[in-house]
DNA sequence: GCGCCTAATTTAAACGTGTAAACGAAGATT
DNA sequence: AATCTTCGTTTACACGTTTAAATTAGGCGC
């Protein structure tokens, strides 16, 4: 329909360049904003681009200069509380950058599809990526594709989690505040950096004053196993400590079922404050970690070692606090838990 | 590590085709499954190609073709706990296609961040886009990005979405059926297609045999305005249907602090079974929508779409059933509801 | 045995950029 | 006045593919 050689085709740098009677080059030179034209020029060549509605391709650009402007962000789970929120922190701080986000769900616990994952980005022509990892066997193939982990730290390679361990502790203090002797343990599997530690720390700081009578580890998919159940059932601790939220959210299902009374008959502590933790539904006591700082901080870390490929590794810890709500409560002293 | 020129230099398909004594051309045919050359050369490539770790550079591919087998995907938020449901089906349906997924979060209700979205996913050489959209303007500018709108139709455009209408119904049937007569309504945003269909979908069925004696517009986030929270505290509906799941629970929520009980004082249904509504805590009688199919349905047509863009433009409606839970009870006939 | 068709392979030109290097026209230096 | 800088611009090649067109090799009919 528009005249010329061009049908409807969406404009190049060179229909710019003659449009503007300038070389490609020095458009490429104005647009890059290289200060080497002259004003008038530049401003020529800047007025024709936007009549023409130009925008450079990307593809082109990130053929020629190994740049994308793009960076991966791989989660296990889209369908958790929790990771979404990482997510979307990381997609919006990218986007101060200058950065567009490819997000992936990994699937949970599979080291291959994890792998797939990151191969895959690093097909597309990806920059960078930042990465809930379930198992660091998935960046074997480290074929120089920068890479932030979140929630774990990884030898040789930039990192950003909370205070694990801490959040453990703060726990364990917090039951032995209240009073409670007898606990129960739902941890995660053990072979997570994240699980282990947050059971080391609560552990650490339990000795001595708190009976853990069970210590269960599970999957962290919503729905326990039969064993927990049971556990939980049992009704010899008056406290439970899960090893997050989802999990925490996952007990007091189990236990409205079993009408089980929290906190009256028992009481349940959770990790992550995920969104939903501070609901009335669930109004659950945890311990907080931040969630967008963590993504954040990822992002600024990655773009960080693009700008500087050479510069040392980062390991950054950010600090977690308790979060006081109704799912807990005192225990009164000397009072047995009552068999069923 | 390696030998000859490339020092650690991920290999091209140039170096591929000189370790096997062949030309560019035949190695992009043999990877790209044209049947022109000899089979015994076929496996040869095939296997140099293995051996050297060689893969496609996806982006020098797409400049070349310009397809780059990427789809975006736009969904108004990823915290809430619908869309990353469909956005888990469709990332994995796009990768049975070949296609990689850009998930990105356009925010709730912003028309402009929408636009801008659909832009940025254009620059980027994606070859078509998936998208949740509050509002119809923010495709104005739709310079040939193919679009499969999900949700609600689209004049022009290809779409699938629920019989949010019919869900209307199921839901004034059941609550007929349970001998309510006094219901309250907490309708979404009516310039939301999905809202209005399901608002008009249960008053359409709902003539005659219910009294609606309130009807609040609230937005759809996980918070409710005070309006509605004096309605739901009148007490004076036996039952509250709620334009989402997200809504009833946050609804629940309200009831619990008023120690207003679920569903013996008062029956809660929802719309969408998002992921929690069946644990235990909600328990949410509620209408299914499909969400997962949505997804892949919708990935479907786009595929179909780029392959040929002339096909003619599909509406695909996706039917809903009810789902029976806790949350609603059978109105003792004549019971008046109590005023507080 | 010569031309001719088909099949297998190679050559070479794109795709839209970025950028080093070449170029030319000043003004400055001798 | 001739040569040297400097600055602004252009020329030309590269990035890693795909693919149309050219080339070569074989097989067949006459």
């Amino acid at each position: 329909m528009a005249a010329g050689k061009s049908g409807e085709r969406t404009p190049t740098i060179k229909d710019v360049a003659k449009a503007a009677g300038v070389s490609q080059a020095t458009v490429s030179y104005v647009l890059n904003n290289l200060n080497k034209v002259t004003p008038e020029v530049d401003a020529h060549v800047r007025r024709v681009a936007r009549e023409l509605g130009y925008s450079r391709n990307r593809v082109a650009r990130a053929l020629k200069t190994g740049r994308n402007n793009v960076i991966g962000c791989i989660m296990p789970s889209l369908l958790s509380p929790v990771f979404p929120e990482i997510a979307q922190a990381v997609q919006q701080r990218a986007e101060e950058h200058g950065f567009a986000t490819f997000v992936i769900d990994s699937g949970l616990q599979t080291a291959t599809r994890e792998a797939e994952a990151i191969r895959m980005l690093a097909d597309h022509g990806v920059d960078g990526a930042i990465a809930v990892l379930a198992s660091p066997r998935a960046v074997s193939d480290r074929r120089a594709l920068p890479l932030v982990v979140i929630d774990q730290p990884m030898d040789g390679m930039d990192s950003v989690y909370a205070d694990h361990r801490g959040g453990g502790r703060l726990l364990a203090d917090y039951a032995i505040g209240l009073g409670h002797r007898r606990v129960g343990l739902l941890s995660g599997l053990q072979n997570l950096y994240s699980s282990r530690e947050r059971r080391e720390g609560f552990i650490e700081a339990a000795r001595g004053s708190l009976d853990i009578v069970w210590d269960i580890e599970v999957p962290l998919v919503p729905s326990l196993p039969s064993e927990a159940f049971d556990a939980l059932g049992r009704r010899d601790a008056s406290l439970v400590v899960c090893v997050n939220d989802l999990i925490a959210m996952t007990a007091l299902s189990a236990l409205r079922q079993m009408r089980i009374r929290v906190p009256e008959d028992m009481s349940v502590m959770g990790f992550d404050d995920m969104q939903w933790s501070g609901w009335p539904l669930l109004n659950l006591t945890t311990v907080r970690q931040p969630l967008g700082q963590l993504g954040r901080d990822a992002v600024d870390l990655l773009v960080r070692r693009l700008d500087a490929p050479d510069a040392e590794i980062s390991n950054i810890t950010l600090p977690v606090s308790l979060v006081e709500r109704g799912s807990t409560q005192p225990q009164v002293k000397d009072q047995e838990p009552r068999p069923t």
